[in-house]
DNA sequence: TTCAAATTCAAACAAGCGTTTAAAATAGCT
DNA sequence: AGCTATTTTAAACGCTTGTTTGAATTTGAA
């Protein structure tokens, strides 16, 4: 049984419907490039449903970001904390990787959660001109403090400003290889002959950005 | 006098009118955000012209890349290739460093040049589905191949399967952060009250993607 | 100048969009 | 069972989308 949502039981609140639908085909479409017809045929609920329980497009977009957002947040936020508690100095592999548990934990809320939040997420930044972005940054700005504590801990000698280009670049890598990890994961399939998921992916790109942000201070 | 179109000319061609005003349009809002009716309209055209001169919205978004992608492609070819072709091996900064030169020469072709073409290709990744990720690797598979082989180069220890990952990270980094670098770029004025035009957030990505290329391979 | 080809134009098309409405159905409490 | 509040439903709304049409206009060579 899921935290959110039931997958295959007829008996799930209509609200849960359209939020199970809503997200795979938002993940796979884009935010703009999915309708609430598509949405509400595929939940096999009435049109008028998502206005009636949502109020507009837009808050159903919310909400499901929502679900997502309220069981990564505070476990990330307190793996990030733990980080900087002790007096050890973190690296900067060890501040990456603070963020598989709590991310394959969604995993266990939700088949698939890991991959859907994460294309929800490359969607987010570059569908609907931003409005998601200030709607996570506004809505769960602890984790982004941490975030940007821990990686100050690991890496004091990196700038304000360093630090703030790299963790977009950062951030750019792991959402747009999410947002298009599926037809990455079936090239890699047929040219490597090699079974890879989400969590592989995440393997690969931990020390990527780990090098990336500790790349050496340009003069 | 632009080679790419002709900046505030009156006299220019209703062909070239609609690519100017499209391919900014398309840069800011995407291609599905932008609509026939607000291309048009702010290139002083009639609604009509657009299907007239390219036959559909799909063949003018190729239309508006394949104008940078002409210069840009055998600029790109010739750098990597000069890369490979001697008997020194290259690092992986100046592997990344061989587009800088091909990047910023379409400033020259046209006013933000630069910028327009990288946030293009970065709408062109998340936008509609794939299919300009189908028409740039089809069309243009020598960028790609020169690409590969320069990183051989340059990381012959790297498998193909990791280098395959990675560079879609790096592909990732560039397109994700071009696509928001309006938005970084007015947050970094604000923040940290430094001017920074594209060359410079170009600067700071080459080290960043340089480094994680570089990264130590994962046992 | 004439005439055919190329281009522009206003208008309309069919289809899809998010949202609203008011009636019908259901659920939950007394 | 009866009544109220909640939910579902079909239909329509007003608007925007990409595309097409056919007539008007401009162009360029003979």
């Amino acid at each position: 049984m899921n935290v959110i949502g039931v997958i295959g039981n007829k008996n799930m609140s209509t609200k849960n419907k359209i939020l199970d639908s809503a997200e795979i085909l938002f993940a796979d479409k884009g935010f703009n490039g999915t309708s609430l017809r598509e949405i509400t045929s595929q939940a096999e609920v009435n049109l008028a449903a998502v206005n009636y329980h949502f109020g507009s497009k837009k808050e159903l977009i919310k909400a499901v970001m929502s679900r997502y957002m309220s069981e990564l947040s505070p476990r990330l936020e307190s793996a990030l904390g733990a980080l900087c508690s002790n007096d050890v100095k973190p690296s900067l592999i060890e501040v990456f990787s603070a963020f598989i548990e709590p991310l394959l934990y969604l995993n266990t809320v939700k088949e698939n959660g890991t991959s859907i939040f994460l294309q929800l997420l490359g969607r987010g930044y570059t569908d609907s001109q931003g409005f998601l972005r200030w709607f996570l940054t506004t809505q769960y700005p602890n984790v982004f403090i941490g975030f940007t504590n821990a990686v100050h801990k690991a890496y004091p000698e990196l700038s304000a400003e360093e630090m703030f280009w790299r963790l977009h670049f950062t951030m750019g890598t792991i959402v747009f290889t999410m947002s298009s990890s599926d037809a990455l994961i079936d090239i890699a399939l047929n040219d490597f002959d090699r079974q890879i998921d989400i969590a592989g992916v995440i393997k690969q790109v931990i020390p990527y950005v780990a090098a990336g942000v500790a790349a050496p201070i340009i003069k």
